[in-house]
DNA sequence: TATGAATGAGTCTTCATTCAT
DNA sequence: AATGAATGAAGACTCATTCAT
């Protein structure tokens, strides 16, 4: 019976973002197959790595494309876009803090990310939504820290899932000052 | 001659502020002593860890008294909270990082901490300066993300450090849209 | 090739009986196995001695099996006793010293083996057979000590092994004092 | 101050005959001096075990003297030896058992030990008093092991400390066969 | 002289990876 | 193709021993 590689990051996939330091035995147990068989499919700890990185990264660009980051208001991308990403929370985390131990080279993927995710904050500045100040560079890695931080806050119980985009997608754009209109 | 408990927690810290995964060895090395006496003074890796997280927690403490957080506005302390925790931006992350794995309970210093930055922000929401729909836990927690994500930026050079204070207060306190009045 | 459990602890049985601190590597050498594969037999060095120990014990059950205890005299059942305890004397030896070492309980076997060992000589008694002052229990111990004792000088050449039974036997049921009617 | 060498072997006696696996430090501990100077005393683990073998042969030859071997029946000499030799025979335990791991060659107080034992036993013979079948060189074993078992038995609380010299004695000089004057 | 501090050598143990079926 | 078994490389930890005061 062929194993759905597929599959396996799925599961690889849910247990690595519960526990990053899962190893590779707990990974082939929670994907149903045997240690070897993990290592046919992907080469190896790294390897397997790669391949969460990379389906990581497809699903996210998923999510962008779908949220239609240059449709309406950059406001109204933005909370497209964090919405169609909460999913991918858990994983992203995973993958940042991945990312951090990797000495190598960083996959392109991000930067494509990077760029796509700045673009809507610039595109958010050039409508005279957002600040100028606060440059998309920078508010690309504030989106990264809070989706990943708050993951894990929600993940060990310490906030509310269910107010996990609300709470990133105000931050982001109106923030803890009040603002005068409201 | 003497080696200082306290200078082989710096060091300790400042490598696995950079790379967490750093062995015994490498940490003994970077402390310029060896693996052995690393273990005279620290009776294990977890050992070592809680020693870290004790001295960062009392770090921030410090940090927390000297930024007077009951004096004048909240955005005020906010800010003087953010430039004290500055230089404890990576080691944080790395303490959040680890927390993130240790199943077993966790120390209650970060209780009180949290306590104490979330009384800041319920401060700021009595105060009027704050919204009421970000909940102080929820801000806490954005904190926590916020620093240490962009400490890892930084670190890698993704983002300039000298704007790390004045990006994450604005955005907490401002958020990304531009308020009416600006 | 798969390792035989069996074949790896009489290995283990046959070295440790021999140098009691041999390293789990020289075990493995000594088994043709590899370090980490001793370990997935034994999840460790004590957890080894334990497989050794209800090897042993098991072991010397099958002889106190094979020696039909209650059959005949008792003196005939301490002979055909301790030729059947002979083989595994070595590994007797070194239990009864490791146990010496352990803090924890002791295995409940060992306390299987004193009850039967003590019955006999209490059915030595009962059938005029032994004297009455000295307890079962007491010669018992005394049966360890000169089954021990007595594999390690024959192992050292101290004294030659063919006499090995001869001895105990004769020393336990006649001791060294000439009885009048030899 | 000046620390007694021979109050420091004495710990170390009472220490290594309970717990035979005990550390340099736990041994300077119970001797109350500093790891240092045990080896300023004793120039390594190995020349501790010597000092203690050496110190112990003393005692027991002390014991072989005071029993005065050569007076009066064997038995009686036999008698006064392990009267004699029972306050060491923890020590002597450890020792038997240590000797047992040194590959090196043997101190050749051993050897003398053994003639003077065994030449109780041979005149014990020669007078009559002990069967020939038994030679002294397996009865010297055999006290050495019977000593050594039955201080760990009593040091367990397996039995009772009180029995130690009497039970002995009598199985080495009566054995457990009843002899028919009795 | 006595000592706490420091350390290298050696052991146990884990884990990613390869091999034989 | 899938797998359990086997394993070497690597890390944590201990302990006898040396060093500096």
């Amino acid at each position: 019976m062929s194993v759905d590689r597929d599959q396996v990051l799925r599961a690889a996939a849910a247990l690595l973002s519960r526990k990053s330091t899962a190893t590779m035995d707990e990974v082939a147990r929670a994907a149903g197959i045997g240690r070897a068989t993990l290592h046919r499919h992907f080469a190896g700890r790294e390897a397997l790595v790669r391949a969460l990185e990379e389906r990581g990264i497809q699903e996210i660009e998923a999510a962008l494309d779908a949220a239609r980051l240059d449709d309406g208001t950059a406001e109204e991308a933005l909370r497209r876009l964090i919405a169609g990403v909460e999913p991918a929370a858990g994983l992203l985390s995973f993958l940042v803090t991945e990312n951090q131990l990797f000495e190598g080279e960083v996959n392109e993927g991000w930067s494509r990310l990077d760029a796509r995710v700045s673009a809507l904050f610039r595109r958010g500045q050039e409508r005279g939504e957002f600040r100028f100040d606060l440059t998309p560079a920078w508010l690309t890695e504030a989106l990264y820290g809070l989706v990943g931080s708050c993951a894990w806050a929600v993940q060990d119980g310490r906030v509310a899932g269910k107010d996990f985009q609300y709470m990133i997608v105000e931050l982001l754009l109106g923030g803890a000052r009040r603002s005068v209109e409201k």
